[in-house]
DNA sequence: ATTAGCACTCTCGCGCCGAGAGTGCTAATG
DNA sequence: CATTAGCACTCTCGGCGCGAGAGTGCTAAT
């Protein structure tokens, strides 16, 4: 791929930022006279022939205006973008409304999802913060009613899982605080193989919740990496390429199916467009075709071996990525520290 | 409103039905063609115009076919729709479904998501069991590092909230696991206000505890009632009369806002279109300007004065009333079953 | 290297028109 | 008297042509 020239770079950056403003092609003219530049449009339209020859822009028709390529989002989000960072004032509401959330996770995501969904007027996904690997940090056992029990297993990192059992016989309360603890114990700090080894060790009664326990344990591995917060969804409606409803139906499936998600973050580790820790997907890049109209914007946050999870933005190839970027990375930020500041148990 | 004749009825249901199937306007000769029915177009023609002229039906040109009116819905939902209950071999694969599910409430509510949107081909959206008043059954404390602790609160009938404080002082697993059963004796089956009066009673560590536990009792006053599962959402915009994108964005808009779901929740109870247990909102019936085009079927599940939840259904008004309202009450009883199974709690 | 000028191309919106579908009405019929 | 065949009428919808507008590439002049 040529190397545009600086005129040509900066043309190009302004050509992404006026379509992202008016989802219409623009033309030589036009740009001229928006931007007050001062050179002619027929010296522009030569710099535009040149990028486009480049890959970088393309016309959707022989005589309409310019259009940014996959290629030319790319470059621009690659080494045209400037990192503006969020405005201070910004900064304060959203750290004063986290602040305000009275350290309940559930709320953190829904006000991340809220915040990123109306910084970036896309589509916004978090997922709650997931341990790498599930290992036992604390089991409670609660009689509900007769022989019902109620498991509530805590992970290391801080996530909840719960289970409904029905036991052979009727417990007291005060057995299953009994058995709680010394399976606690017994499995402190191990993961779901770690305690089916400690099997040997446990009373006949504490047998019975073994089974349940190693499942919830090892559940991760099929299921999605806990919740998946989303929010925004009518933004991306509201945009001109997702009248077509086809295109929004696509986009919605890839949102609605977990599954799906799950393997967007897998493949998130190993692609080479990273811009400091956040990852933009343009064009439903890596086979996505799905959201082939569309680009994705992907960080991760908390602290790595502990708990880590997943701030997502969709929506169209020609979104304001400066200002999505910029708001995941403090969003990150700021949830990583949360994350730390709760959630950290090793010493 | 005036009552129309055996045969008119008949041929309103046929309408509801075909409008249903095709979403365009049915004319009279399509009908009388389409369902082999023995009279002739021009008699057909005169019964429209009477069920035109009562306001059960209209026509959106001069000379189109006919649509059902809200008017008409209303009619055929309450009088005219015979209960087709569910067919036994569905039955029997969503009743195996949840047995897979291993009793986790979380799954059975994205299960119980998913069938609704399926069965109904429209968007779904189902509430996690949810009691009535907000006791605490039980209350753990967990040391996470130094002076962070994580509290689990159980609250009667199984619902788990979670939250993060951190203590003046650090304290030892032991205090904190003595505290939490003090504070479990003194406040089992006891509200936020409740657990409020008590306060004397508490030693200085166990004070640190309280403002939080009062808040998360007193939580669901504020915030929707537990976590809201959504499902097809690309089902609407499948739909015609969502391809013009501002419909589907007040749809959407509807069902990401969590504070309109629970108005919505909130008239559930007083409303008369109720049809055994599940209600039927036509056209925005009750001042949903955002959904005129759309019908909204709600029921509900769980066992009174202990939990209860929400199932949902939202899609276009001429949606399959029949097919979603056998699926929903069959899904309530079964989620009801399962409440009961697992979450009862009072003898 | 830049730019004014120009011929050329393509889309888009508009109005027109004929086909098709459906209606209401009237008159005939069992 | 209910039903029905026949018919004139109305309205939508898709295709077509056309002119305006926007934008381009090229050439020649600066």
């Amino acid at each position: 791929m040529q190397e545009p020239s600086e005129r040509q770079r900066f043309l190009l950056a302004l050509i992404v930022h006026e379509y992202a403003r008016t989802a219409a092609p623009v033309g030589s003219r036009n740009l001229v006279e928006h931007y007050n530049l001062d050179m002619s449009s027929a010296t522009v339209r030569n710099e535009l022939a040149a990028l486009t020859e480049m890959g970088y822009l393309r016309q959707p028709h022989t005589s309409a205006g310019r259009v940014p390529t996959e290629e030319g989002y790319r470059y621009f989000v690659g080494r045209l973008m400037q990192e503006t960072s969020l405005p201070d004032t910004v900064r304060h509401t959203i750290t004063h409304q986290f602040s305000q959330m009275h350290n309940d996770v559930d709320q953190w995501m829904k006000l991340a999802a809220s915040v990123l969904a109306f910084q970036s007027r896309a589509a916004s996904l978090v997922t709650a913060p997931h341990p790498e690997v599930t290992r036992l940090k604390h089991l409670e056992l609660i009689s509900t009613r007769g022989r019902q029990v109620l498991m509530v297993v805590v992970i290391v990192g801080g996530e909840i899982r719960q289970r409904f059992l029905t036991l052979s016989e009727p417990v007291t309360q005060e057995q299953l605080s009994a058995t709680a603890d010394a399976i606690t114990r017994l499995c402190q700090e191990r993961d779901s193989a770690g305690v089916r080894t400690q099997r040997s060790a446990f009373s006949e009664l504490a047998l019975e919740f073994i089974d349940p326990l190693v499942e919830a344990l090892g559940q991760s591995n099929q299921t999605a990496a806990g919740e998946i917060y989303l929010d925004g969804l009518s933004n991306v409606l509201a945009e001109p390429e997702f009248t077509n409803s086809e295109e929004a139906r696509r986009a919605l499936r890839v949102l609605e199916e977990r599954s799906v998600l799950q393997d967007l973050l897998a493949r998130t580790v190993q692609t080479n467009n990273l811009v400091g820790g956040v990852q933009v997907l343009i064009g439903g890049e890596g086979g996505w075709d799905d959201l082939r109209q569309s680009s994705l914007v992907i960080g991760r946050y908390g602290v790595p071996g502990l708990a880590t999870g997943t701030l997502g933005v969709l929506g169209p190839m020609r979104m304001a990525y400066g200002r999505t970027i910029s708001t995941m990375r403090f969003l990150s930020g700021l949830l990583s520290n949360l994350v730390a500041e709760t959630l950290v148990d090793e010493e």
